[in-house]
DNA sequence: TTGTAAGCGTTATCAT
DNA sequence: ATGATAACGCTTACAA
């Protein structure tokens, strides 16, 4: 039933190793003798064994992508169909295959670092940074094993990020264009690099402007709807409220415009609400929602990109690459009396 | 560096087949052995290779979930994270990993077929039904590898799938609850067996309360907002309206919802609108959809059973796997008064 | 209970 | 340009 490199080659009457350089398609082969045993290969309805052909190369020829399933509000998960389309697009054309797997089997010997990279199911890694701790990286760093972190950390050589600082600073430079001056930030854990980036390009920009944003502003939090839902209402019933809020998902945002819808507060006449990130359904509400679109899709192209540099040995130094965020303003911010309409 | 069973062997002074056995904690080696070799192998940070296990077992503990990456519309896309999640949690406690793989790398010899199964990467396949065609299915039976289609798709012996006749009734009969009578269907396409079994539910359901669904009331599209949005314009604006819309997504419901919205009527006063489908979202829209949620976490769960069990050996018999919706009434349909107010 | 040796299906190194 | 043959790292009869 199954045909192996040996069928072919007694069919042809070749050595098994003219076989396999025809399959390498090897110069050293005639062109007659290629044709020969490719016929043949056709006719028997040959296909290599990528395991033995993984052994013998010392290459699983697939690469991991690590994530934590337990963890399911994460951002990243609204964008796991396209991240895995990028990487796939990518390392798929170099013929490699895309394993996914879960931390989670953290029992004793299930520890990815067993089931993945010692046992070498895979050549190559990428891993959230919410998964890969810096222990892990100083692990993976000694073991010299190629992967590539989704986001920036501490300890990893290689990452692939979007720019959360300039994603700050773009949000901020668009409320204040509209008229906004008192920018509250919404969302976000304390100590989180994500929040402390993005915080940090508000920040600055609003520096520029000659403004700053007061710590009675900061609302952390997760990045819920009811902590959006609570910091809004907290602002806006305060003596002195901001003009707009950042939030730092979109979720977060839902619960703003909940708390300003029940407390009669005008959007985005009295208050501008903008957010970080743009979920599919994020157009569709009312008003919609000023958001920052992430190219996830570039994400995954770039981490596989990086990735298999890597692995082919090139980009030894290491390196980061930060991807621009992109505005989409809608109606939650744009107060300004305009001649074209709202953009959809 | 790498260390191999031979490492091992030698160092404990045993054979080869003897650390073989101890891994797979034969019952032919004495306790006494098993803890030394063991030992060794801690010391020695020993992780067997799979690939060289593969080969001699023949078997990759691999298996593949085929999608199609060029239809980033899909349903399931939204979905994916929960779907992997629940493939996973039921295939990695077995110690298989997942593969995921795109068949848009349809060239001639990056078929799945040959990339995936011929090659012996997966010893498994979950698959959408948009991606298994009759033909594929009978390409699949006749070389009996096992696999498992996310749908019910003629042509396969076994499959997972949402009870969409059901859905269709549930909608159907929370809607005449409610006191609606003249139900319309928006969305789907002609011929889409998805559309086929959601309409029939439908239709049985108004059929038992004496109703019927006119053929006009049928708008047939994509699950797109702008159908959704163009097919409610017409259905209002015509002489006998709907009092209530049953969408095949949530984004038909969107635009069903604009149109309402720009042409005054009310909802759910005026008309119902109700959805399959539960998007992250679609409890943020207003008023708040009433829909229909699918577990696709447990969709994920029911393939990797169904798939275990075919590889294993069992089941040999194929069969498929109806899991039921639960309907998630909220403001868009309920207009009947309540005392306890409207659920969340 | 343990050891020997023959696979598993490729690739790679030499000869020829 | 082609062929023998030894890896690759593990499993599995079969022997001892």
């Amino acid at each position: 039933m199954k045909v192996t490199i040996t069928d072919i080659a007694s069919a042809a009457g070749v050595a098994k190793s003219t076989v396999s350089k025809v399959l390498n398609d090897s110069p050293k082969i005639s062109q007659e003798t290629k044709h020969k045993v490719r016929e043949i290969m056709k006719q028997m309805n040959y296909t290599p064994s990528s395991i033995a052909t993984g052994l013998a190369r010392q290459s699983s020829s697939n690469i991991g992508l690590l994530i934590d399933m337990s963890k399911s509000s994460e951002f990243l998960n609204q964008f796991f169909y396209s991240i895995i389309g990028g990487i796939e697009s990518v390392i798929g054309s170099m013929k490699y295959e895309l394993t996914i797997a879960n931390v989670e089997h953290n029992h004793p010997e299930g520890h990815f670092l067993h089931r993945l990279i010692r046992s070498k199911r895979v050549d190559g890694l990428i891993a959230n940074t919410s998964v890969l701790t810096e222990e892990l990286c100083m692990e993976l760093n000694r073991l010299q094993f190629p992967y590539i972190s989704l986001g920036e950390v501490a300890g990893s050589e290689c990452w692939a990020d979007f720019d959360n600082e300039a994603g700050g600073r773009m949000l901020t430079r668009h409320l204040l264009e509209e008229g906004y001056s008192a920018v509250a930030f919404v969302g976000g854990q304390e100590g989180d690099p994500l929040f402390i980036r993005r915080l940090e390009g508000c920040r600055e920009e609003l520096l520029k402007a000659g403004l700053s944003l007061p710590e009675q502003w900061i609302m952390n939090g997760a990045a819920e709807e009811a902590v959006g839902y609570q910091a809004a209402k907290q602002l806006l019933r305060s003596e002195t409220p901001p003009d707009s809020l950042i939030c730092m998902s979109n979720f977060a945002a839902f619960g703003a415009l909940q708390a300003a819808r029940e407390l009669g507060v005008q959007i985005p006449a009295e208050l501008g609400i903008a957010t970080f990130d743009e979920y599919p359904l994020s157009r569709y509400t009312t008003p919609p929602l000023t958001s920052l679109n992430l190219d996830t899709f570039h994400l995954g192209v770039s981490a596989g990109e990086l990735l298999m540099e890597r692995i082919d040995g090139k980009n030894e130094a290491g390196r980061g690459l930060l991807l621009k965020p992109e505005l989409i303003p809608r109606e939650s911010t744009l107060r300004k009396v305009r001649e074209t309409g709202f953009p959809k």
